[in-house]
DNA sequence: GCAATATGACAAT
DNA sequence: TTGTCCTATTGCA
Protein backbone atom coordinates (compact mmCIF):
# COMPACT_ATOMS: atom_id res chain seq x y z
CA UNK A 1 0.00 0.00 0.00
CA UNK A 2 2.44 2.34 -1.23
CA UNK A 3 1.41 5.91 0.08
CA UNK A 4 3.95 8.42 1.46
CA UNK A 5 3.91 6.67 4.81
CA UNK A 6 5.52 3.84 3.43
CA UNK A 7 7.84 5.59 1.23
CA UNK A 8 9.20 7.36 4.13
CA UNK A 9 9.45 4.05 6.13
CA UNK A 10 11.48 2.15 3.05
CA UNK A 11 13.61 5.42 2.62
CA UNK A 12 14.41 5.32 6.29
CA UNK A 13 15.15 1.75 6.34
CA UNK A 14 17.03 1.46 3.38
CA UNK A 15 19.09 4.43 4.20
CA UNK A 16 19.86 3.44 7.56
CA UNK A 17 21.03 -0.25 6.47
CA UNK A 18 22.71 1.10 3.02
CA UNK A 19 23.96 4.57 3.31
CA UNK A 20 28.05 4.37 3.46
CA UNK A 21 28.41 1.04 2.41
CA UNK A 22 28.95 -0.42 -0.77
CA UNK A 23 26.22 -2.35 -2.83
CA UNK A 24 25.95 -4.85 -5.29
CA UNK A 25 23.42 -3.40 -8.09
CA UNK A 26 21.93 -6.02 -10.10
CA UNK A 27 18.55 -6.31 -12.32
CA UNK A 28 17.71 -9.83 -12.52
CA UNK A 29 14.73 -9.28 -14.59
CA UNK A 30 17.31 -7.41 -16.68
CA UNK A 31 14.87 -4.16 -17.25
CA UNK A 32 16.94 -1.84 -15.30
CA UNK A 33 20.98 -1.19 -16.29
CA UNK A 34 22.59 -1.46 -12.92
CA UNK A 35 25.93 -1.51 -14.07
CA UNK A 36 26.63 2.31 -13.77
CA UNK A 37 25.54 1.67 -9.88
CA UNK A 38 27.10 -1.88 -9.41
CA UNK A 39 30.24 -1.64 -6.92
CA UNK A 40 29.14 1.71 -5.72
CA UNK A 41 29.18 3.48 -2.43
CA UNK A 42 25.62 4.52 -1.42
CA UNK A 43 25.70 8.19 -0.61
CA UNK A 44 21.72 8.29 0.94
CA UNK A 45 18.46 6.89 0.22
CA UNK A 46 15.37 9.93 0.04
CA UNK A 47 11.99 10.20 0.44
CA UNK A 48 9.68 12.92 -1.74
CA UNK A 49 6.33 12.11 -1.56
CA UNK A 50 5.24 9.26 -2.98
CA UNK A 51 9.24 9.28 -5.31
CA UNK A 52 11.80 7.58 -3.92
CA UNK A 53 15.41 8.82 -4.70
CA UNK A 54 18.97 6.84 -4.25
CA UNK A 55 22.41 8.66 -4.53
CA UNK A 56 25.35 6.61 -5.05
CA UNK A 57 28.73 7.78 -5.90
CA UNK A 58 29.73 9.19 -9.18
CA UNK A 59 26.63 7.57 -10.80
CA UNK A 60 23.40 9.70 -11.54
CA UNK A 61 20.51 9.17 -9.12
CA UNK A 62 18.34 6.18 -9.15
CA UNK A 63 14.23 7.67 -9.30
CA UNK A 64 12.09 4.95 -8.08
CA UNK A 65 8.48 5.28 -8.21
CA UNK A 66 6.10 2.36 -6.52
CA UNK A 67 3.14 3.06 -8.39
CA UNK A 68 0.16 0.74 -7.23
CA UNK A 69 1.54 -2.57 -6.75
CA UNK A 70 5.05 -1.90 -6.32
CA UNK A 71 6.94 -3.34 -2.92
CA UNK A 72 10.40 -3.61 -1.61
CA UNK A 73 10.98 -7.64 0.22
CA UNK A 74 14.28 -7.74 2.55
CA UNK A 75 16.12 -10.49 2.94
CA UNK A 76 18.78 -10.27 6.17
CA UNK A 77 20.59 -13.02 3.75
CA UNK A 78 22.07 -11.24 0.63
CA UNK A 79 22.64 -14.55 -1.05
CA UNK A 80 18.95 -15.20 -0.96
CA UNK A 81 17.67 -16.27 -4.51
CA UNK A 82 15.50 -13.36 -5.62
CA UNK A 83 12.11 -14.10 -6.90
CA UNK A 84 10.74 -13.54 -10.26
CA UNK A 85 10.61 -10.33 -11.64
CA UNK A 86 12.75 -8.22 -9.46
CA UNK A 87 13.68 -5.23 -10.96
CA UNK A 88 16.61 -4.43 -8.93
CA UNK A 89 18.34 -5.41 -5.86
CA UNK A 90 20.82 -3.22 -3.90
CA UNK A 91 23.00 -5.69 -1.49
CA UNK A 92 25.24 -5.29 1.11
CA UNK A 93 27.62 -8.38 2.96
CA UNK A 94 24.58 -8.17 5.08
CA UNK A 95 21.27 -7.34 3.87
CA UNK A 96 19.52 -7.51 0.56
CA UNK A 97 16.31 -4.93 -0.94
CA UNK A 98 14.36 -6.58 -3.70
CA UNK A 99 12.17 -4.03 -5.69
CA UNK A 100 9.31 -5.51 -7.28
CA UNK A 101 7.10 -4.24 -9.83
CA UNK A 102 7.53 -0.25 -9.77
CA UNK A 103 5.97 2.17 -11.93
CA UNK A 104 8.99 3.70 -12.31
CA UNK A 105 12.77 2.64 -11.78
CA UNK A 106 15.50 4.90 -13.72
CA UNK A 107 18.46 6.61 -13.85
CA UNK A 108 17.47 10.43 -13.46
CA UNK A 109 19.53 13.03 -14.43
CA UNK A 110 19.81 16.53 -12.12
CA UNK A 111 17.50 18.43 -14.44
CA UNK A 112 15.09 16.18 -14.00
CA UNK A 113 15.41 15.91 -10.70
CA UNK A 114 15.27 19.55 -10.02
CA UNK A 115 11.52 19.73 -12.66
CA UNK A 116 10.51 17.11 -10.18
CA UNK A 117 10.85 18.60 -7.11
CA UNK A 118 9.51 21.81 -8.10
CA UNK A 119 6.42 19.63 -9.55
CA UNK A 120 6.07 17.97 -6.17
CA UNK A 121 4.35 20.13 -3.23
CA UNK A 122 5.04 20.04 0.65
CA UNK A 123 5.66 17.13 2.23
CA UNK A 124 3.80 16.20 5.51
CA UNK A 125 6.64 13.71 6.49
CA UNK A 126 9.68 16.07 5.48
CA UNK A 127 11.26 18.87 7.42
CA UNK A 128 11.56 21.03 5.00
CA UNK A 129 7.23 20.76 4.40
CA UNK A 130 6.66 24.34 5.33
CA UNK A 131 2.74 24.73 6.78
CA UNK A 132 2.14 27.99 5.75
CA UNK A 133 3.11 27.19 1.87
CA UNK A 134 1.28 24.10 2.16
CA UNK A 135 -2.05 26.33 3.29
CA UNK A 136 -1.33 28.69 0.68
CA UNK A 137 -0.64 25.95 -2.18
CA UNK A 138 -4.01 24.62 -0.82
CA UNK A 139 -6.67 27.68 -0.79
CA UNK A 140 -4.89 28.13 -4.35
CA UNK A 141 -6.84 25.61 -6.18
CA UNK A 142 -10.65 26.08 -6.34
CA UNK A 143 -11.30 22.32 -6.47
CA UNK A 144 -12.57 20.29 -4.40
CA UNK A 145 -10.37 19.83 -1.11
CA UNK A 146 -10.65 15.68 -1.86
CA UNK A 147 -8.86 16.23 -4.92
CA UNK A 148 -6.36 18.81 -3.85
CA UNK A 149 -5.09 16.58 -1.75
CA UNK A 150 -4.18 13.62 -4.06
CA UNK A 151 -3.13 16.20 -6.58
CA UNK A 152 0.78 15.99 -5.73
CA UNK A 153 1.77 19.61 -6.53
CA UNK A 154 -0.70 20.53 -3.92
CA UNK A 155 0.49 18.32 -1.10
CA UNK A 156 2.46 15.28 -1.89
CA UNK A 157 2.67 11.75 -0.04
CA UNK A 158 -1.44 11.52 0.19
CA UNK A 159 -2.98 8.46 -1.37
CA UNK A 160 -7.07 7.69 -1.35
CA UNK A 161 -6.82 5.89 1.90
CA UNK A 162 -5.26 8.80 3.75
CA UNK A 163 -7.73 11.06 2.08
CA UNK A 164 -10.70 9.45 3.31
CA UNK A 165 -9.06 9.27 7.21
CA UNK A 166 -7.41 12.63 7.10
CA UNK A 167 -10.92 14.38 5.65
CA UNK A 168 -12.65 12.21 8.65
CA UNK A 169 -10.65 13.23 11.40
CA UNK A 170 -10.58 16.71 10.33
CA UNK A 171 -14.48 17.17 10.16
CA UNK A 172 -14.41 17.95 6.28
CA UNK A 173 -16.48 16.87 3.51
CA UNK A 174 -14.24 15.86 0.22
CA UNK A 175 -16.28 17.63 -1.86
CA UNK A 176 -16.13 20.94 0.26
CA UNK A 177 -14.54 23.93 -1.82
CA UNK A 178 -13.05 27.06 -0.10
CA UNK A 179 -12.54 25.74 3.45
CA UNK A 180 -10.24 28.68 4.64
CA UNK A 181 -7.36 28.69 6.22
CA UNK A 182 -8.09 27.64 9.57
CA UNK A 183 -9.05 24.30 8.41
CA UNK A 184 -6.54 23.54 5.64
CA UNK A 185 -3.79 24.70 8.61
CA UNK A 186 -6.08 21.71 11.09
CA UNK A 187 -5.67 18.88 8.08
CA UNK A 188 -2.06 19.78 7.54
CA UNK A 189 -1.34 19.55 11.22
CA UNK A 190 -3.20 16.26 10.97
CA UNK A 191 -1.48 14.53 8.00
CA UNK A 192 1.81 15.46 9.36
CA UNK A 193 0.62 13.14 12.61
CA UNK A 194 -1.05 10.62 11.34
CA UNK A 195 1.56 10.10 8.49
CA UNK A 196 4.35 10.35 11.28
CA UNK A 197 2.36 7.05 12.88
CA UNK A 198 1.68 5.91 9.78
CA UNK A 199 5.60 5.43 8.63
CA UNK A 200 6.30 4.20 12.32
CA UNK A 201 3.44 1.59 12.24
CA UNK A 202 4.06 0.32 8.53
CA UNK A 203 0.66 1.05 8.27
CA UNK A 204 -2.23 3.32 7.75
CA UNK A 205 -2.92 4.71 11.26
CA UNK A 206 -6.38 6.98 11.83
CA UNK A 207 -6.91 5.49 15.46
CA UNK A 208 -3.81 5.26 17.70
CA UNK A 209 -5.92 3.22 19.86
CA UNK A 210 -6.97 0.87 17.31
CA UNK A 211 -4.07 1.01 14.19
CA UNK A 212 -6.12 -1.45 12.23
CA UNK A 213 -9.27 0.02 11.72
CA UNK A 214 -10.88 2.65 9.71
CA UNK A 215 -13.38 5.36 10.70
CA UNK A 216 -14.53 5.18 7.00
CA UNK A 217 -12.25 3.98 4.18
CA UNK A 218 -13.40 0.86 2.63
CA UNK A 219 -16.19 0.96 5.55
CA UNK A 220 -20.06 0.60 4.99
CA UNK A 221 -20.99 2.09 7.91
CA UNK A 222 -18.77 5.15 10.06
CA UNK A 223 -16.70 3.82 13.19
CA UNK A 224 -17.95 6.21 15.33
CA UNK A 225 -21.56 7.07 14.28
CA UNK A 226 -22.92 4.07 12.64
CA UNK A 227 -23.89 6.30 9.74
CA UNK A 228 -23.91 4.61 6.09
CA UNK A 229 -21.09 5.75 4.71
CA UNK A 230 -21.02 7.61 1.58
CA UNK A 231 -18.62 6.74 -1.61
CA UNK A 232 -18.42 8.46 -5.34
CA UNK A 233 -16.13 9.02 -7.10
CA UNK A 234 -13.51 12.35 -6.76
CA UNK A 235 -10.34 12.89 -8.94
CA UNK A 236 -10.82 9.49 -10.48
CA UNK A 237 -10.46 7.60 -6.98
CA UNK A 238 -13.37 6.99 -4.72
CA UNK A 239 -14.05 9.43 -1.52
CA UNK A 240 -15.73 7.94 1.18
CA UNK A 241 -16.99 10.09 3.93
CA UNK A 242 -19.37 9.89 6.80
CA UNK A 243 -22.64 12.13 5.85
CA UNK A 244 -23.28 13.17 9.63
CA UNK A 245 -19.64 13.98 10.51
CA UNK A 246 -18.07 15.28 7.92
CA UNK A 247 -19.42 18.43 6.46
CA UNK A 248 -18.88 21.57 4.10
CA UNK A 249 -17.67 23.80 5.99
CA UNK A 250 -19.43 27.36 6.63
CA UNK A 251 -18.13 30.31 4.85
C1' DG B 1 -7.33 -22.43 -10.50
C1' DC B 2 -8.98 -18.19 -11.84
C1' DA B 3 -10.99 -13.63 -11.73
C1' DA B 4 -11.36 -9.39 -9.39
C1' DT B 5 -9.11 -5.84 -6.98
C1' DA B 6 -5.59 -2.54 -5.30
C1' DT B 7 -3.15 2.46 -1.38
C1' DG B 8 -0.84 5.60 -8.57
C1' DA B 9 0.26 8.20 -12.40
C1' DC B 10 0.67 8.50 -17.03
C1' DA B 11 -0.53 8.91 -22.10
C1' DA B 12 -3.86 8.81 -25.47
C1' DT B 13 -8.42 10.10 -27.05
C1' DT C 1 -12.81 10.06 -19.82
C1' DT C 2 -10.63 5.80 -20.97
C1' DG C 3 -6.75 2.73 -21.44
C1' DT C 4 -2.22 1.11 -19.96
C1' DC C 5 1.39 -0.43 -17.08
C1' DC C 6 3.16 -3.40 -13.27
C1' DT C 7 2.46 -7.85 -9.78
C1' DA C 8 0.76 -9.60 -5.33
C1' DT C 9 -3.09 -10.60 -2.79
C1' DT C 10 -7.73 -11.84 -1.89
C1' DG C 11 -11.87 -14.22 -2.53
C1' DC C 12 -14.56 -17.34 -4.82
C1' DA C 13 -15.46 -21.62 -7.40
Amino acid sequence: MPEGHLIHRYAREQHEALAGRVVTVTSPQGRFDARPYDGRVVEGVEALGKHLLYRLEDAPPIHVHLGMQGLFLRYDDPAAPPRKGVRLRLATGETAFDLIAPARCEAMDEPALAALRTATGPDPLRGDGDKGEAVRRLLATRVPVGAAVLDQAVWSGIGNAWRAELLFLTGLDPAARDIGAEAAGRLWDTAVRYLALGRDAGQVVSDPDAPDERWVYKRERCRRCGAAVRTWTLASRTAYACPAEQRPQAP
